[in-house]
DNA sequence: AATCGCTTAATGTCTATACATAAAAAATAT
DNA sequence: ATATTTTTTATGTATAGACATTAAGCGATT
């Protein structure tokens, strides 16, 4: 008798090994649930499993084949700075250098979902670790959303922290450029002359409602991300 | 009656709806089949679902938890850049640049897991969107794992395209910087005066064997990578 | 007070069975 | 021949029941 995990892995090694190629159709549930002298429920979860990951496409009736991927998948976790520079065994510093309630720009204005003479709050901070700045955090947060918001100086919690207690589980959208550093992001993050800046751009939303927009600067010399090796056994 | 996707659906609104907030520990698999008039399976599928998107946390005894989260998620698919550069209504264009059977770096060398004075494929290529340079591809792959490659002219078809066919479903690694442009990136991808490149650097492997390892070099102001919206319900 | 061992409760997985649903394939009507 | 309907089949989901596994919590012992 064997577990769904066991499976799953007989099943995934005749993919990787190429023993099914891409194309391929697999047997049936019903007929790897004889092989394996297990229940189809079993086969079943397994399967839906390999689906998850990406290596097969199931239909209806047609069956289950083995995908032809035409891109890399790759799975990032942004943590929040303050984690990531400490992880780095670096003295963490948290700088507040603006805040104020304002009429957003056109672009933060869409972005958030507001009217045209609607007010939120604008919100610019520097990260350091052992000195030296490592993130500037450049925000506009929807007050309509998030009333409190008005309430909180942010002089000793960066904004980031804040929203993730606050609003615990939003939707999330993100792009990553590299850009030229402006004159403003050259002096606060301390940059050589031409050494461009990793940003990330994030909007957060919650049913349909705008919460946050913010653009994540990083020294391109000090900052990378990379994503978890997904190490061989795409299980664990 | 209802279905483990509609259980999902309300449990997530009483997650993201702070109903139920980080730390909150859930009713059991048992009351909540009670709740909703199903069996426990079926609740226990919507639970392992909520766990598998990162809403909840579940331990055997303890029960399931709430998560207070420390990062943001995302998920990135990295298209072969023909398509990126199809999809965007531009003509395709793939230069071949260099291609030669040689001892790899220091870097390249261990990447792969080749010994001292193991020769691997060298290829340097570059692709066109509207003939203009959209990405520099610098890589190093593994004549042991793929001896086909000595008979790959690379002439016609680009390695990643090619590799992805050739070996379906690698294990991968990806690292993304903003850097500075050497001389060479600069000439090559026509860059502007301090344009800085976003480099994406990606090692593949199966089964611990190092397949390749690429450097996919873009210019900074033409190329941006983007999660897809996970819009609203985490799950369609 | 700290440690050990037992009980117990919650999740994890499996079996056997049934019906639903989508869509490919075959049969039938136009 | 082409369009339409019916059949068939693989997956999708659900039920009811069982046993496994983990670790929290309690009680007894040191």
């Amino acid at each position: 008798m064997r577990s769904y995990k066991e499976i799953r892995g007989i099943l995934q090694e005749r993919i990787t090994s190429q023993q099914w190629q891409p194309g391929d159709l697999l047997p049936s549930e019903q007929a790897l649930s004889e092989e394996f002298g297990c229940t189809r429920a079993t086969v079943n979860r397994a399967m839906r499993e390999l689906a998850d990951a990406g290596l097969v496409e199931r239909r209806r009736k047609a069956g289950t084949r083995v995908v032809q991927p035409k891109s890399h998948p790759a799975t990032i976790t942004i943590p929040v700075i303050r984690q990531e520079i400490e992880n780095k065994g670096q003295a963490y510093k948290y700088l507040l250098l603006e805040r104020l309630e304002a009429l957003p720009p056109e672009d933060a204005r869409i972005q958030l979902g507001l009217n045209q003479n609607e007010k939120a709050l604008f919100l610019k901070s520097l990260h350091y670790g052992d000195g030296i700045p490592q993130q500037l955090d450049v925000r506009w947060i929807n007050l309509s959303a998030l009333p409190e918001a008005t309430e909180e100086s942010f002089a000793d919690i960066g904004p980031n922290e804040w929203l993730l207690q606050r609003v615990p589980h939003p939707s999330i959208e993100h792009v990553f450029r590299a850009d030229k550093a402006t004159a403003e992001e050259q002096r606060l993050l301390q940059l050589e002359d031409c050494e461009p800046v990793f940003t990330i751009e994030r909007r957060t939303w919650i049913s349909g409602q705008g919460i946050t927009y913010v653009r994540l600067v990083h020294p391109g010399s000090r900052y990378h991300m990379a994503t978890r090796s997904s190490d061989e056994p795409i299980f664990s």
